[in-house]
DNA sequence: TGTACATCAGTGAACGCGCGTTCACTGATGTAC
DNA sequence: TGTACATCAGTGAACGCGCGTTCACTGATGTAC
């Protein structure tokens, strides 16, 4: 019962030269086109290389497997999130009260990671879905324009709450992985549990009482 | 450069009737044994029948297809954590203060749950993961001794911290969204993400300390 | 500036794989008379 | 109690699928002399 849907395919670009010029990179970002609408599993190699426009084993010029182009692709999405943080950061105006800014920054965080989870769900799961194979080592991607990843990001950001005086430094310790757990899970409740199909300003609404919450509890 | 191991793969039971006599429940039990190692992905239909020492396509007599039972499955594991969050709920001591006991039974509750997803990682994915396809839906299992799925179960025990005082019937409403994001984030960081591998005791450390920030945030 | 040659990006053809699923069947069971 | 027959659980054989990957190749590039 499974519906064979026809997409229309993007056109291969008709190369006229016999190299390719940057296969790479076209791959690669096939590659995150893939992961975009369908996940780390519609990251498939074959479906790369045509949209390409090179046969399937040109890959391997580049990629030494499957899984070193996913790998590639992790990195790219981890990046993106990275991006997708900063700009929630620095929509964030900085006035006065230095420990008032720094609880901005942590909502900002943890608002970013929310909003790219629901607007890019398949760059998302690509980013932080579970290891398709248990042997693959997180991809070591620095990223966005600060050079941090994500949960670099996050730590920054808790830095500077202990830095304004909001948050006991002995708290400090681990906090990252609370505040993430938190955003994480309501982010997997949305995308992929119970919550799947709530309307936008009702996830948004919980989205702040989470963060309510991590704030009181921390 | 993929292993291909060997394993010792189960004798069928060489059947000396030609009816199974249970080949619904046979293929049942040889799927959660199949998502018990290796989560969703690993309900592989053929594989169910192998163990059940049937023809591949006998399974059809049972199941309309693959995705019927892997939500037969699902179903299974949803119940063995409901049933998990009921033994953690059954050990608590139910000293005097209402208030107290309520606390102790949101505790157990996460507890049990994260406990359960370090313990049986395959069938925890298999319950709570990403559905394979967009449509299939939720599987309806009421579970457990109590006939109470694991959320209904999250649901009971702050419906108690109500009843206590505990928790101010103004926050009641969503709360189980917030404590489940919170379990459920740090459950998938512990399994999948980047908290992988880390010794139990660190884990379990962490589990209490996000128990403490939810107790205080909610 | 011109030619020889090493380099290596992309081609063409082919594999084996295990999967889910369909078809037409056969054998055992239990029910109606 | 005995027989005929409908029911339906399990068999046997076969499909098409798209995937990742390997092999031996060919064509264009750029460098050394």
């Amino acid at each position: 019962m499974e519906l064979k849907m026809s997409v229309p395919r993007p056109v291969p670009p008709a190369r006229s030269t016999y190299r390719h010029g940057d296969l790479r990179r076209a791959l690669l970002e096939a590659g995150v086109e893939l992961a975009r609408s369908g996940g780390p599993e519609a990251v498939v190699l074959r479906e790369a290389t045509r949209r390409a426009g090179v046969v399937p084993n040109a890959a391997y010029r580049h990629f030494a497997s499957r899984q070193a182009l996913l790998q590639a692709v992790r990195a790219a999405a981890l990046a993106a999130v990275a991006t997708a943080m900063e700009a929630e950061l620095a929509a964030q105006r900085t006035d006065g009260d230095p420990a008032e800014a720094a609880r901005a920054a942590v909502r900002a965080i943890g608002t970013g990671y929310l909003r790219f989870a629901q607007t890019e769900t398949g760059l998302f799961r690509t980013a932080f879905g579970a290891p398709v194979d248990v042997e693959d080592a997180p991809p070591e991607a620095k990223s966005g324009q600060s050079g941090l990843n994500p949960f670099e990001l996050l730590g920054a950001a808790l830095d500077q709450l202990v830095a304004a005086g909001a948050l006991p430094p002995e708290r400090r310790p681990g906090a990252e992985f609370l505040a993430w757990s938190a955003v994480h899970g309501l982010a997997l409740l949305i995308i992929d549990g119970p919550l799947r199909g709530m309307p936008r300003e009702q996830t948004d609404a919980l989205g702040q009482q989470l963060l309510d919450m991590v704030e009181k509890g921390l």
